[in-house]
RNA sequence: GCCGGAAUGGUGGAAUGGUAGACACGAAGGACUUAAAAUCCUUUGGCCAUCGCGGCUGUGCGGGUUCGAGUCCCGCUUCCGGUACCA
């Protein structure tokens, strides 16, 4: 009987629907294990080869799990809210809503094909009313809330109203956007609008002006990568720097937090590592610094206290609030003209340009500590959104205050002995200080520690942890988003009542802006409460839907809550999360932080949602080219190329194998090649290779839909999982995929007879034990330690050892242990061998470590590190018996030649090394 | 610049400090076939060899620790990711 891989996936992919096998009650009675795939953005282009890999990964486990008695819960759905759908629908005016369902039905079917076993009645969809009623109501719950720093958690925001009612701001220690100061009687005299304004600085999500590219011909907000020499990418036309409102989520006052979860959860050292840079905590001093002749004061942040005596400038960002009031009128044109051509630059030309620009100011301040007088510069190169938008320049130490000093020939003073600032500042936190006053002698560190105290102690300044991590703008002037649960009365923001929620997104007339430029919602009819107050008309964010969608998974058709008490507690969190690490900074920040939040508020059970997490490697392109030989129609193999002055040429890589091009389907393929000519070696025409970005521009995308087609999906998975370690990246290269094929049909051929199957019943012996038991020790411990590639050679080498055998004994087990590989083929070989029901309910095989035990060991004798020749050992044989009978014995004593060995070394890997 | 990760045959890749190159691809040779496909067997890091004895050499480069280093330490080179005026 063949194996005919087609039928036999056909006939499971349909049993498993037909029977249930993949879906999964909460059961008390058995230990969870809850495995997680990023869900994916269901695009146009479908699935190419580099989606499944992680997907197969997560999928060895979970089935892994199951064998194991786990109650394994293994969901998948789509992140179905983004931009492409929208812009597609700008350009053919059809509706987003039809083209993703369109789109994952597409993915769905391609997922079928490979036979992973999750459990479809979990399915969630971000775009759906029944799951994004949920992500509303978490951003109602963060807008009614505020952090409380002393707490260390967020609390509702009806507490600090009540605080301010009795005592005001005062002894108040909560994140804010602004330190605001009044009393409980100036509070009370607030009207409504004033106060509603003044939560707005406490809430979790808040209305805030932030700096956005803004595109008025557009009438859209553009990301930075959207924007190039201030014109906007799409269209050409002029992008500005602009000051708009808009809702953001204070996910700084998690920094700390989210910086001390990683030391908790079981994640890769570099993606901690990652998010610990992106929080980027900064411990340093705010120092107060009065205007020369002025009551004004500004604050500055510095982590170099200890190099005050050196500062000889001060620099606000353009943005501060502080340039307006320190410009002094004679140099009040200057400054204006300096603040436009900022204005006109992007974050991206400031990257990109890093001249030295700046202007003065007018103003002095005085140095705190000597008095002296120092000018006051206004320059890009500080921004406005880190510490308090203003810094103290020391030239000396610091590169950038150096090329800024240089530049406009600014005084430089080193501070510290032996330094030569001549060239370039000495930035290093070490050596002994000078021209420090009562500083002098100590060195760096201790300065910085001397020179905290003494502000504190003097009062001028606080010891200050700074944070790079920005709260996030969560408003988007798009269409195919999750409505806010927003409406406006008297210009303020107000909840919709959650009985109300979903708030269902509206038909539009046209995805693009308005006329008066309002975001695509604005030509919603009727969109307003019952009441009559106009709703909120951005959307939200593509990171919304993705922040809570593994909480909804164990409950996912619940209506009265994102997920139950009882779901939540049973399966508590993701034990393993399997996805790219693009989404280190975003998705897997913001998702820490919401979970984070829900935990505060005593929604889940669990402060950490990801316990541990995997990085599938990307997979790349492997490109294949031709070699057209110039001015001709005639192509020249690889080999030969290099005697020709040739062309290379892309060309699509399913029409190639094994890197030797089909001539017929080549000329077929575009008509410019129907008449190509070729010159070959060896009877083949080579192509040459390169590994590029899989896209449909270098013709070197893959899609597993075609190699299912051609070799099956057990095939597929196991070759993706052979092609190398899990996290690294990889070329996606079919060249070996004939092997792992050819493994899938040498075991079937070991039980397949006539018609039929044989399995004999006779007894295995020691030898096939052994080998049987080897595979279950390794599989046990590769799967665990995710090293799928060697877990798929151990059953390579296991049926090279077993040769013929074709007993139950041995091969039921086996069909077991590749169950979570190669589920289809199993099924069918496990009914074959008589199985009971489905091997997915099998129980994986434990090893028996009796089998394996050797009686003797062979040790290799070395001389000087030199192996010359073996001897065999009892395995419980000590050192010094094997040293003894080394020694005696009569090869080796050709090799002492009568010397007394110095040393002796027996290893218990069976070395022997004999050192003369 | 800073932070990660990597470098091993023609190729993908194995190797708790202990026989480097498992396993697989490819290649070469052979068996079975009229033939091809499929399948099976043999060889396969390089160099030398009186090719079935054996020898030398070999994990990006230069040092070091060790009886012993692909693996650990120090100093480089190259490549790939991430991040970037964060004071």
């Amino acid at each position: 009987m063949e194996y005919d891989f087609r039928a036999i996936e056909q006939k499971w992919q349909q049993e498993w629907v037909r029977r249930g096998t993949y879906k999964v009650t909460e059961d008390p009675d058995k230990p969870k294990y809850y495995v997680l795939d990023m869900f994916p953005y269901p695009s146009g282009a479908g699935l190419h080869v580099g989606h499944p890999l992680g997907y197969i990964a997560s999928d060895i486990v979970s089935r892994f799990k199951r064998l194991q008695g786990y109650n394994v819960l293994h969901p998948m759905g789509y992140d179905s809210y983004g931009l492409p759908a929208e812009q597609y629908a700008i350009q053919t005016g059809q509706h987003p809503a039809v083209t993703t369902a369109k789109n994952i039905a597409r993915y769905r079917e391609q997922l079928d094909k490979i036979g992973f076993c999750y459990d479809w009645d979990r399915e969630v969809r971000t775009c759906e009313p029944g799951y994004y009623k949920w992500t509303q109501w978490a951003f109602i719950q963060m807008f009614n809330c505020y952090y409380d720093n002393q707490a260390d958690k967020a609390r509702p925001i009806a507490d600090l109203v009540a605080r301010f009612e009795k005592q005001g701001t005062e002894g108040l220690n909560v994140c804010c956007t602004e330190e605001l100061s009044f009393t409980a009687a100036e509070w009370k005299a607030k009207t409504e609008k004033q106060q509603q304004e003044t939560l707005m600085n406490y809430r979790l999500t808040y209305l805030g002006d932030t700096i956005v590219n803004w595109c008025p011909k557009l009438g859209t907000v553009l990301a930075n990568d959207e924007v190039s020499e201030g014109l906007s990418i799409r269209g050409g036309y002029p992008v500005e720097q602009k000051l708009m409102r808009q809702w953001c989520l204070r996910v700084s006052a998690y920094a700390q937090r989210l910086l001390d979860g990683l030391e908790r959860i079981d994640w890769s050292d570099s993606l901690k590592e990652t998010q610990r840079n992106w929080i980027g905590r900064s411990e340093g001093t705010e120092m107060q610094f009065k205007v020369k002749d002025s009551d004004v004061e500004f604050t500055i942040f510095t982590t170099r206290a200890d190099t005050i005596f050196g500062v000889t400038f001060m620099v606000l960002a353009p943005e501060s609030e502080l340039v307006p009031v320190l410009t002094t009128p004679a140099q009040q044109a200057e400054v204006d003209s300096y603040l436009d051509a900022v204005k006109k630059r992007t974050e991206r030309e400031r990257q990109a340009d890093r001249r030295v620009t700046g202007v003065f100011s007018g103003s002095y301040a005085v140095n705190p500590l000597t008095g002296q007088a120092i000018p006051v510069w206004i320059s890009d190169y500080v921004l406005a959104g880190y510490g308090t938008g203003a810094i103290m320049a020391v030239p000396a130490h610091d590169s950038r205050d150096y090329a800024f000093a240089k530049h406009f020939n600014l005084p430089i003073i080193p501070l510290i002995e032996g330094c030569d600032v001549s060239e370039e500042s000495f930035d290093a936190k070490e050596g002994i200080m000078m021209n420090s006053g009562f500083l002098n002698g100590l060195t760096v560190k201790e300065a910085i520690q001397r020179t905290k105290q003494y502000v504190t102690e003097h009062h001028l300044g606080r010891v200050k942890v700074n944070y790079r991590l920005r709260d996030a703008i969560f408003s988007r002037q798009r269409y195919w988003g999750e409505p806010f649960p927003v409406y406006y009365k008297d210009g303020m923001p107000y909840m919709l009542d959650e009985s109300r929620l979903p708030l269902e997104l509206p038909e539009v007339s046209d995805f693009k802006p308005t006329a008066q430029g309002e975001p695509p919602l604005g030509h919603a009819k009727n969109w307003k409460t019952p009441e009559g107050y106009p709703l909120e008309l951005n959307t939200m964010p593509g990171f919304a839907g993705s922040s809570a969608y593994y909480l909804r998974y164990m409950d996912p058709h619940n209506d009265q809550a994102l997920v139950s008490k009882e779901a939540n507690d049973y399966w508590q969190q993701v034990d393993l999360y399997v996805g790219g690490t693009e989404h280190a900074t975003g998705h897997l920040i913001y998702s820490r932080f919401w979970n984070k939040f829900l935990y505060d508020l005593g929604y889940v059970c669990q402060d950490e949602p990801f316990k541990k997490l995997v990085n599938q490697g990307m997979i790349q392109g492997r490109s294949n080219f031709v070699y057209r030989i110039k001015e001709t129609n005639t192509f020249v193999s690889y080999g030969l190329k290099d005697q020709y002055e040739t062309t290379a040429i892309h060309v699509d890589v399913n029409i190639v194998s094994n890197d030797v091009l089909d001539i017929e389907a080549f000329r077929a393929w575009n008509p410019e090649y129907q008449t190509a000519e070729f010159i070959l070696e060896d009877g083949k025409y080579v192509c040459g290779w390169a590994v590029e970005k899989m896209s449909k521009s270098m013709f070197n995308v893959v899609n597993p839909d075609s190699v299912v087609e051609k070799f099956g999906a057990d095939t597929l998975r196991l070759y993706e999982m052979f092609l190398g370690p899990l996290e690294a990246s990889k070329p996606w290269d079919t060249n070996g995929i004939d092997g792992v094929h050819r493994f899938l049909k040498r075991l079937w051929n070991l039980v397949a007879a006539g018609d039929g199957f044989a399995f004999s019943d006779e007894k295995a012996t020691a030898a096939e034990l052994k080998s049987l038991h080897k595979l279950i020790k390794k599989l046990t411990w590769d799967i665990e330690h995710f090293s799928f590639n060697t877990a798929v050679s151990a059953f390579m080498i296991c049926l090279n050892e077993l040769g013929k055998c074709n007993k139950r004994e041995i091969i039921q087990p086996l069909i077991v242990l590749l169950t979570p590989f190669a589920p289809h083929i199993c099924e069918e070989l496990w009914q074959a061998s008589g199985g009971e029901g489905s091997v997915c309910d099998a129980q994986w095989p434990v090893c028996n470590e009796a089998y394996l035990v050797e009686n003797t060991a062979v040790y290799s004798i070395s001389f000087n590190g030199k192996t010359r020749f073996t001897m065999e050992f009892p395995m419980d044989a000590t050192a010094q018996e094997i040293e003894a009978q080394v020694l005696a014995n009569e090869q080796a004593q050709k090799y002492i030649e009568g010397r007394t060995p110095r040393k002796v070394i027996v290893v218990p890997k069976k070395i022997v090394n004999i050192v003369l």
